[in-house]
RNA sequence: GGCGCCUUAGCCAAGCGGUAAGGCACGAGUCUGCAAAACUCUGAUGAUCGGUCCGACUCCGAUAGGCGCCUCCA
C-alpha cells in the first residue's frame, strides 16, 4: 500500500520512495539533557515512534539514529551566552557529565513508560567530537567556513539558496533586533560551527583553533552522516527546529557534500497548554511524572496524543487526559472480552474485519493520520461479535498504537489482606441480601482505593488506577 | 515589520467540491437488589460576510478572534 508523508522540504504530501527498500534510514533530533523532558517533548517522541511503527507495519526494516545532546546549546543569545549544560551543572552543583547522565536516564525512563521504542542507534555528541572537527575542517576546506577571533562560522552567502525550508526573505527579517550580531560575521545569518572556549569554560576540547567546543548544529550533521550516510530517507524533529537547526544542518551538508541529507523532513507540531505555549515562566510545564502522580497509566498520554494529527497543535487539558483514560480502559476491556469471546464469526463479519483493517492501514499510511486510524480501532473494539480473531486484529493495531492493549490490572496478591477481608464480608452481606451493609462496605472499599463491581460471574475488584481494566475476578 | 497556521456539536478532534469519522461528557433505554461495567439510541450545516460553481465546511477574497515563528526551545 502506498505511503505518504507531508514533507517540509516540498511543502506537500509526498509518496514515500525509500532509497533502499531493504532498510529505511531515519535520523531524529533527540533531547538536550540538561533538564527534564516535558510532555511536549514527549509528544514529538510519540510522533517519531508512530513513524517507526507505521514503517514496520508496512514491512520495512529500520535503521533509526537519535542523538543525545550532552554538550549544551547556548542559553539564549544567537551565538553567545552560557552553555545550558554548564548552567544546570552550576545550579545543581554537579559536573556536566553528571547532569547529562541524570537527565538521559530520566528521558529513557519516560520513553519506556510510554512504550516508545529505543532507536537502533543512540549517539552522544561528546562521543563524536572527532567526527565533528573533521566535518568543520572539511567545510573550511570547501570554502564554506571562516574563522574569527571567537569562532568558526558557516558562511551562508556561499550557498545557492538559504534558507530553503521556509519562505522568508532574509532582507526582511530583523536579524539582530533581539540579539547582538557578532561584528566579525560576514553575514548576519552565519552561524557558529565551532566556538573558541573562554578561559574558565568547563567543557572544551583541543582543536586546530585551541581549546573550544562544538556549535549546536554540527553534531547532528556529523553523527547523521557517520551512521546513516550522506543521504538517508527521513529526518524528524519538532516544528521549532525547522527555521534554524534543520536549515543549518542542510547548509552544512550542502557545504560538505553538496547534498540535502534527507529526502523527507517530518516535523511534529507543538503541544499547547490552555491554548498557549508551555513555558517555565508561565508555570505551565508538565512532565510525564505529573500525569503518573495523578494515578493515570502513562500510556493514557499516548492515547491522548492520538486524538490529534501530529502536524496540528494539540491542546493539553486534564479533561482530555481523563477522556483518554476512559478510552484506554475500554480498549483493553474490549481486547480481554474478545480474547475470551466465543461468538461465531460468520464469513460476512470476517470480511468486515478485513475491510476495517484496510481502512486502518490506509489511515496510518496517509501521513500518519492517527485520529482517523483510531476511529477504525474503535470499530473493531466495538465489534458486535466477541471472538479471539477480533482480539487478534486489535493486537495487530497495537503494533502501531503501542498502548499495551493486552495489559490487565494488578494481580490478586497485590491486594492487601484488609481489602480482601472487606470484600469477603460484603460477599456474605450480599448472600444474606443485607443491601445496606453491602453498600456501606462498597463505600468503605472505595475509600481505601479499590473498586468492587458485581457481575454475573462474581465480583470484580480493581485498584482505582486510571487506564487499567477491571479484571481481577474474585469468585 | 516579515513569514505562516488555526477557528467543525459541551470538550478533544478527522475526512471530504455533492448534503459532516471517532473519542469523552450529557440524556434515554437494556441489564442489575442498587451501583458500576457493558451494550443500544440520541446531538452540529461548519467564526462572520461575500465570490466562483449545477453544488462548498471543503476553492478564492475580506472581516473578527486565537496562535506560532523570525533568539535557545519538541
Amino acid at each position: 500500500m502506498d505511503l505518504y508523508f507531508y514533507n517540509t522540504l516540498t511543502k506537500r504530501k509526498d509518496l514515500f520512495k525509500p532509497i533502499n527498500p531493504e532498510e529505511i534510514r531515519i535520523y531524529s533530533c533527540g533531547p538536550t539533557v540538561y533538564k527534564d523532558a516535558t510532555i511536549g517533548n514527549m509528544r514529538t517522541n510519540i510522533f517519531q515512534d508512530i513513524l517507526r511503527r507505521v514503517l514496520r507495519y508496512n514491512g520495512y526494516k529500520i535503521k533509526h539514529a537519535m542523538n543525545i545532546t550532552d554538550v549544551g546549546h547556548l542559553v539564549s543569545d544567537g551565538d553567545e551566552g552560557e552553555d545550558k549544560m554548564l548552567k544546570s551543572a552550576r545550579e545543581e552543583h554537579k559536573s556536566p557529565i553528571q547532569i547529562a547522565e541524570h537527565y538521559t536516564k530520566l528521558f529513557f525512563d519516560d520513553l519506556k513508560s510510554l512504550n516508545i521504542e529505543t532507536p537502533e542507534i543512540v549517539c552522544k555528541a561528546t562521543d563524536h567530537i572527532k567526527e565533528m572537527l573533521e566535518y568543520v575542517e572539511e567545510l573550511i576546506k570547501n570554502g564554506y567556513a571562516y574563522e574569527t577571533s571567537t569562532a568558526i562560522y558557516f558562511d551562508v552567502s556561499k550557498l545557492d539558496k538559504y534558507p530553503i525550508l521556509t519562505n522568508i526573505e532574509l532582507e526582511n527579517q530583523k536579524a539582530g533586533a533581539r540579539v547582538n550580531v557578532d561584528p566579525e560575521k560576514r553575514n548576519p545569518y552565519d552561524f557558529a560551527l565551532w566556538i573558541k572556549a573562554p578561559e574558565n569554560h568547563l567543557m572544551k576540547w583541543n582543536s586546530p583553533w585551541g581549546p573550544s567546543y562544538p556549535g549546536w548544529h554540527i553534531e547532528c550533521s556529523a553523527m547523521g552522516q557517520k551512521y546513516l550516510g550522506d543521504q538517508f530517507d527521513i529526518h524528524t524533529g519538532g516544528i521549532d527546529l525547522i527555521p534554524t537547526h534543520h536549515e543549518n544542518e542542510i547548509a552544512q551538508s550542502k557545504g560538505k557534500c553538496e547534498k540535502i541529507p534527507a529526502n523527507y523532513w517530518l516535523h511534529g507540531e507543538y503541544l499547547l497548554i490552555n491554548g498557549g505555549k508551555m513555558s517555565k515562566s508561565l508555570g505551565n510545564v508538565y512532565l510525564l511524572k505529573d500525569i503518573k502522580e495523578k494515578g493515570y497509566d502513562p500510556l493514557v498520554y499516548k492515547i491522548f496524543s492520538y486524538s490529534c494529527h501530529y502536524r496540528n497543535k494539540l491542546n493539553f487539558t486534564w479533561e482530555g487526559i481523563d477522556a483518554a483514560s476512559k478510552s484506554l480502559e475500554r480498549l483493553r476491556n474490549s481486547y480481554q472480552k474478545n480474547l475470551n469471546g466465543t461468538d461465531e464469526l460468520p464469513e460476512e463479519d470476517k470480511q468486515k474485519l478485513v475491510q476495517i483493517e484496510e481502512n486502518f492501514h490506509k489511515a496510518i499510511n496517509d501521513d500518519l493520520n492517527m485520529p482517523l486510524a483510531m476511529s477504525f480501532v474503535w470499530e473493531v473494539a466495538r465489534f458486535e461479535k466477541k471472538n479471539p480473531e477480533v482480539a487478534n486484529l486489535l493486537a495487530k493495531f497495537d503494533t502501531v498504537l503501542g498502548i499495551k492493549i493486552d495489559e490487565i490490572s494488578s494481580q490478586k496478591e497485590d491486594i492487601p489482606q484488609e481489602i480482601l477481608d472487606l470484600v469477603e464480608q460484603r460477599k456474605i452481606a450480599r448472600e444474606n441480601k443485607n443491601w445496606a451493609k453491602s453498600d456501606k462496605l462498597r463505600d468503605l472499599i472505595a475509600e481505601k482505593g479499590y473498586t468492587v463491581k458485581d457481575t454475573k460471574n462474581g465480583m470484580e475488584l480493581s485498584k482505582v488506577s486510571k487506564g487499567t481494566p477491571f479484571f481481577d475476578m474474585l469468585q
